[in-house]
RNA sequence: GGCGGCGUACCCAAGUGGUUAAGGGAGAGGUCUGCAAAACCUCGAUGCAUCGGUUCGAAUCCGAUCGCCGCCU
């Protein structure tokens, strides 16, 4: 509040809005039928997709994740799909400056860009950007996190209101990653998390999109979901786990739902039932996180997939041509 | 038809006369700036099958009715 100055300093409106470039965006839940979806709708478009789902883009993720396959791939040029080993990490700053560099080359090639995914951070930052702060740091991160495993998360979110009041006021003491990712950003460059949040404030804009995202009544969508899981363990997704596993894997692949249920039960810690119990059930909340997400984007054009894509491609067709005004920046 | 048991939220369930009816599951709503398929926050019965009665006071006791379950004929 207090800087409020400093930050409409900081936020040149962008005059040139409508010179910048057009991509698209297809957004919804897991199971809301993104990728049939957004690969008609390419084709017809003249399109390249660009992946923004957080877990497609490992190799060797491709069952559970419900991956475009090779066919449709061929169909319509996919990029950042396979692109990571499931022991490499990727953030959101890194993932961006990925998503960004794609768009470019899409459009360097004369063709529309069009994102498709539900990862809602993810998708904010290809958007809007990320602060320009330091990257994690794991050593320092690590020594923090071991620190607030002694003094317990409120301790820690005492010593943040520190040294930044802002921040702290924020996060909740009971939410240690963002409080470590705080102390972390201080503890590397002196300067409080928050006036970077503030300085950058979303606003760095590199093009024009249009959203469009697939909605389904609730019970609908949790049916599809539940019904989908059980055609991944047809499809043989035991065993794509087992292979993760067998790889010495031990990051994000195996911490992903419907994996780490898997790999449960494959340690003999519950049965397949349970685990395929399990897995339907964080799925349905994924899902329920990710309508959170989207309700909060106010721009997004909503549409139900039965409708079929004749609707979302006139509004592209539209933007992608003329500009229809639709974009949110 | 008779006898017995049971009926508390979407589900399971504690409570057997005395402040605002435990708890769990499922579900709903929300937050989100470098692990995001992560992490974190918040939330359901003016109501105990129904009606009537006893009592200062009833989910708890009594009666009737309805429903479910079991046994018997």
């Amino acid at each position: 509040m207090k800087q409020a100055v400093a930050k409409s300093e900081v936020l040149p409106h962008p005059t040139a809005a409508g010179m910048r470039p057009r991509v698209g965006f297809i957004v919804g839940p897991t199971g809301a039928g993104k990728t049939a979806f957004a690969i008609e709708l390419a084709e017809r478009l003249g399109a390249e997709i660009v992946n923004a789902d957080s877990r497609q883009i490992y190799r060797g993720m491709d069952i559970g994740t419900a991956k475009p396959a090779v066919s449709e791939r061929a169909r319509v040029r996919h990029h950042l799909i396979d692109i990571l080993e499931p022991n490499q990490a990727i953030n959101a700053a890194e993932f961006a400056r990925l998503a960004r560099g794609a768009i470019g080359d899409v459009i360097a090639r004369g063709k529309r860009p069009l994102v498709v995914g539900g990862s809602g951070l993810y998708l904010r930052v290809v958007r809007r950007g990320i602060f320009s702060g330091p990257a994690a740091a794991p050593g320092l991160r690590a020594e923090i996190l071991a620190r607030a495993v002694r003094q317990g998360s409120p301790q820690m979110h005492r010593r943040l209101g520190e040294i930044d009041p802002e921040a702290a006021a924020r996060i909740h003491p009971n939410d240690l990653k963002r409080i470590v990712r705080a102390l972390e950003v201080y503890e590397l460059t002196g300067a409080p998390i928050s006036r970077y949040h503030r300085e950058h404030a979303f606003a760095d804009r590199e093009f024009e999109s249009l959203t469009v995202g697939l909605m389904l009544a609730r019970a609908e969508l949790y049916a599809a979901i539940d019904r989908r899981f059980d055609t991944m363990i047809a499809a043989g997704l035991v065993e794509e786990v087992a292979a993760l596993m067998a790889a010495g894997n031990q990051g994000p692949p195996l911490s992903s739902i419907g994996y780490r249920e898997i790999a449960a039960y494959l340690r003999g810690e519950i049965t397949l039932e349970r685990a395929i119990e399990l897995a339907k059930r964080e799925s349905r909340r994924l899902a329920k996180r990710q309508l959170t997400w989207f309700r909060a984007e106010r721009e997004t054009v909503w549409i139900e997939p039965r409708e079929g894509v004749g609707r979302a491609l006139r509004l592209f067709e539209d933007f992608f041509a003329h500009g229809s005004g639709a974009g949110d920046g």
